[in-house]
DNA sequence: TGAAGCTATTTTGCATTCATTTTTTGTCTT
DNA sequence: AAGACAAAAAATGAATGCAAAATAGCTTCA
């Protein structure tokens, strides 16, 4: 009765996300914690759902010590938590939680516009710009999927233009533990909060222009602000609805 | 020849840095992690040298298994490298590494600032005042180390302000890499730049008091910034003098 | 009938063991 | 004598085994 993982097999997941994008990890213990990263990610385990690490091990073909050192790292990464003696359960983010990783990731792309303004170049910033003429056609399109996709690939291109690979790896680590959040975020975003980030993405690419640092950093925060708002509202209504057909763990 | 560990009794460090200050961890493996992570913050290890988990284990008095687990976090956190078959090593901060982790630090701090003036009280703002005037005191006795330490105080006095957990775990982690770093840059300081950091901090003491959030954002990113500066340079000199003892690794 | 207590099973935490890979050491050849 | 090859030693990576803790199941008693 706690079975909590689906009998499929394994799947892996495409190149996305992950720590920063290192997918060449050779020993047994590197796959499995990226395998294991995705397979949480991609919200293949019911939020604090207990998880036996035999099940695991089954799963995945291998024995308990890779599988607990990958569970430790994960733990470590926030995305499990766990329990001394009752093992790991996919961790559950409070209305609070997400408030604060939104905020953290807004601080994060705010201080990648800042640095962005100090290295892009212009073909990066006309990249930028193809890419939100895209995004503006899936607005137009009403195609919330592709909108979604090319916003968050302007995200990381600003983050990549910052220069720095420490940002780019916490970036993406914080980004993999709000991801289902974001994503349900963005599809139940209200046509009106569409044009209002249109608008803000235009005074991002603006300021990215005129490498207004400060500006920049600004705007990048404020954006992202309106995002949390939007997410936490919209998580807030499904926390609701779900409180009736998920019972509490415990 | 590779003991790289002296033979001392394994030293519990006071409870400065972590992970963000849980420190009543009951598993073994969690007592391990915090044991092993001041060590290496501590700088007991000499950086590039290669570790023997066994001669770690002798030292801790523990098997391999939790001592594996816990090198594996560590490599997670960005304080070790953990080579394929090749055992770990005390990551080596290049200067562009440590270029980074600076400016992710000012960004943190950047952040800490703008959210801070959201929530932060007359009482706290009046604590960081006195902490201010402290650090004067230290300034015109060239009292360094009381200097650092205030100057730590006040920061994480900010940081505490923003009201945000995860920024503050973050935080504490990307101090801990760079601690070691941070205080010789700090001690290497010369007056001149002393002066300029008194004034910053009145600056920033003066945005925080009109709760100003991005004046305060871009005051605190330049503070950061001017230290990493300060920092690099005397990295630069003191690796340029390091190269003729220390031969390299490999 | 229901709840509390006790036992059995499962699960976790850690130690130990086994198999590879790497590093060292010794020997041989040129 | 120097370099190269090979065997031994050591270290790492992963699996297995064992003790303690937790959960589940059963019995007993009110």
């Amino acid at each position: 009765m706690k079975s909590a993982i689906p009998e499929t097999g394994v799947p892996i997941t495409p190149p996305t996300i992950g720590n920063g994008g290192d997918r060449q990890e050779a020993s047994l213990h590197g796959e499995i914690l990226l395998r294991l990263r995705d397979y949480v990610v991609e919200g293949n385990i019911p939020e604090g759902a207990r998880v036996p690490e035999r099940q695991l091990c089954e799963m995945l073909g291998i024995s308990r010590t890779p599988l607990r050192e990958a569970l430790k790292v994960l733990a470590a990464e926030g995305l499990i938590e766990l329990l001394p003696n009752r093992g790991a359960r996919v961790r559950q983010l409070s209305q609070r939680d997400l408030e604060e990783l939104f905020d953290v990731m807004a601080g994060l792309e705010s201080l990648a516009g800042r640095l962005a303004c100090e290295a892009i170049t212009d073909e990066e910033i006309a990249a930028i710009e193809r890419l939100h003429y895209e995004m503006y056609g899936h607005y137009l399109h009403r195609d919330m999927h592709g909108y979604f996709q090319t916003n968050q690939q302007i995200h990381e291109s600003i983050v990549a233009a910052a220069r720095n690979e420490t940002l780019k790896t916490t970036y993406a680590n914080f980004a993999g533990r709000i991801r289902r959040v974001r994503y349900s975020a963005n599809f139940a975003r209200k046509r009106q909060r569409w044009a209002e980030a249109m608008r803000e993405h235009e005074a991002i690419l603006d300021a990215l222009r005129r490498r207004a640092a400060s500006e920049l950093s600004d705007i990048l925060f404020q954006h992202l602000r309106n995002k949390r708002s939007a997410a936490i509202d919209h998580l807030a209504e499904a926390q609701g609805a779900d409180l009736e057909t998920t019972p509490q763990g415990d």
